[in-house]
DNA sequence: CTGTTAGCGCCTTCAA
DNA sequence: TTGAAGGCGCTAACAG
């Protein structure tokens, strides 16, 4: 069990300079001490450690053991630049706060790690504007050799994704002759709105378009596309004023489906029986604002959401799943090809089917 | 708006070979190219862009251009290793996907990464184990300039984290003589006993022991501390059988609700007329378990949280609040005082207030 | 204010 | 199988 210092309100500890070991003085020394101590030269220091060929085993079991005692691990500076490569990737994404990124990032991050490369994030927050050139490319392709890009590189002029000059691999959005992992997202919208139609609905709305979309950001566009194709094909007419534009974020649904209510005591019409929500958080919103009301779901209104949120149980949301995470071990799998395939390694887009998981937030509409 | 090819089911994109495009080869160039462009020395160019003093407004200005016509940057590994400082930090977590961690790192971003800082991040995952040394001290030490380290310092041995020799701020935990953004969990533990207590709750549970306490992660044992205070303090008699193992997910929350269940049957008590969760997603799986069994909360059970989740108003969960980001941002602060300081900044402890926000599931007992 | 001179620590030919 | 020499691209200390 470690010291807790702080039982209750103290502020400042006292720093102890940690005094320098020279006995054990870990990672002090650099390639020239270990050969010394080794009794071989630098550049056989180097192979051994590293595991080349052309090295006796003995000369490489002395080596290991001068660098143990030394605590010697390579300078990452310092290797790549003599080697040309930094041995780390960037991830690229909106938010990690949004559950669907930091899933896809943990995804990717066992694979990426355990083939040696460190993982350098860059959270493009608000700065994901049209304008603002995401963490310059520029500055990007000297810093690693690869990047995941989660739904962003479609705001990037494409330019700005040439002079990258690394391998990039994308989630959730394409760029043609890249590598990607992508689910249809047309195809979702289609699934969840037929899964409702299915249920006898006809009057459903859609709450979630993306002001960003403005940008590039297809994902919610492409979701809606999908409903309405899948109401055409039902034969119904698909009526924009049940469509609301939310955003992702949970309080988007909220205010979304407060909005429609409005709508239709204005217009003296009674709500759609049924939402499809761009995503798990968004109809966990439209959820909240129903229970307020007293709305009962699903018996008066039913909700589908996407995602598979791993708190969407909670709400027994029905949704359209996708493999979060498998999605970040694909886009991995897929960049450490194009980074050590070389372009031997041709680009590829691998499409990730969705699924249905069918809760208790949709049921058949009430008359 | 960006193209978007796989409108179907399409699979592999052809490659087109990026043509190395001679006229603005971006980022091609090194510093002696810029040199020569401009018309001056290399250590000139370095000086200018940098804007270090002692450069003509001139000659910075014709640098500048020179720069940005061949799309100029430095490369990072050559000037850390010249500088001898990597303008990195590393942040150590456990995981991402659980929404503290990520909204403390969202928290930090934004000030490490204006202070020209790239973030590597580092999950340990699995891994955070009490052996495992975490990502290995001694690898971190050459890549890095500071170290976050959310929750998980204590799991270090101490010697690893000498071995460190750079600059470790620390959320959730504190290490003695280090930097650290601290909540005082015991006193989190108090205030949410105290408030189910003064509503008038005496048989009180705790969900909520982390089974990985074992090696030194005591922010559980320390709110379980704080509950047991409470109770004596009101002059009650903690009973153990009250308290569960839960682990931080959704769904040892459930489960110890389940379990309390079963035990109060099989014991021919009643279930505690409360509950104190370790964390806001504990306690949003025993208000799952306990709406499958059709308990009513607050009237049947009391649950109150920790941390004020995004998603915890969506539950009208009463929790004790902690300010995440800004916990983040405060460890940010902390950091660069650190690594910029040089040795004048003292290690510095920071306290932050947790607070009660109460919604409806806690409320009086039923008799 | 600017240029010259040495490295930073490692990797990689090329020889031995 | 091993060593010696040179360079990766940039920065810092010193001259001028």
């Amino acid at each position: 069990m470690s010291p807790r210092a702080l039982g209750g309100g103290g502020s400042a500890t006292g720093s102890t300079a940690l005094p320098p070991d020279p006995d054990r003085m870990v990672g002090a020394g650099g390639i020239v001490e270990v050969a010394a101590l080794a009794g071989v030269s630098p550049a056989t220091v180097s192979r051994a450690l590293r595991g080349l060929p052309g090295v006796s085993a003995s000369t490489r079991a002395a080596v290991r053991v001068a660098a143990e005692q030394l605590g010697y691990v390579a300078s990452a500076s310092a290797s790549a630049l003599a080697r040309g490569r930094t041995s780390a990737v960037g991830v690229l994404a909106p938010w990690i706060s949004r559950w669907f990124f930091a899933a896809v990032i943990e995804g990717a991050q066992e694979l990426i790690t355990s083939h040696g490369y460190d993982m350098l994030l860059y959270p493009l927050g608000a700065n994901a504007g049209p304008d603002a050139g995401p963490v310059d490319a520029r500055a990007l392709h000297k810093r690693v050799d690869g990047v995941l890009g989660l739904n962003v590189p479609a705001s990037m002029p494409t330019d700005s994704l040439r002079d990258l000059r690394v391998p990039l691999v994308t989630v959730g959005s394409t760029v043609p002759g890249l590598s990607g992992v992508q689910v249809d997202d047309v195809r979702i919208g289609l699934e969840a709105t037929r899964h409702l139609l299915g249920l006898g609905h006809s009057r459903i709305g859609f709450l979630g378009l993306d002001p960003d979309d403005l940008y590039g950001f297809t994902v919610a566009a492409d979701r809606h596309r999908g409903y309405v194709q899948a109401l055409e094909q039902a034969g119904i007419e698909p009526d924009p004023r049940l469509t609301e534009v939310t955003g992702w974020a949970v309080q988007g649904g909220e205010a979304g489906l407060g909005h429609q209510l409005e709508l239709a005591a204005a217009a003296g019409r009674t709500l759609p029986t049924a939402f499809v929500a761009v995503s798990d958080e968004v109809a966990m919103g439209a959820l909240y604002a129903a229970r307020c009301r007293g709305i009962r779901v699903p018996q008066d209104l039913s909700v589908i959401g996407v995602d598979d949120h791993d708190l969407s149980y909670l709400f027994d949301l029905t949704t359209v799943s996708q493999p979060v995470r498998r999605q970040g071990r694909l886009a991995a799998e897929l960049l450490l090809e194009q980074m050590e395939g070389g372009a031997a390694a041709r680009p590829r887009v691998v499409q990730i089917d969705p699924g249905l998981v069918v809760r208790s937030t949709t049921g058949p509409p009430r008359d």
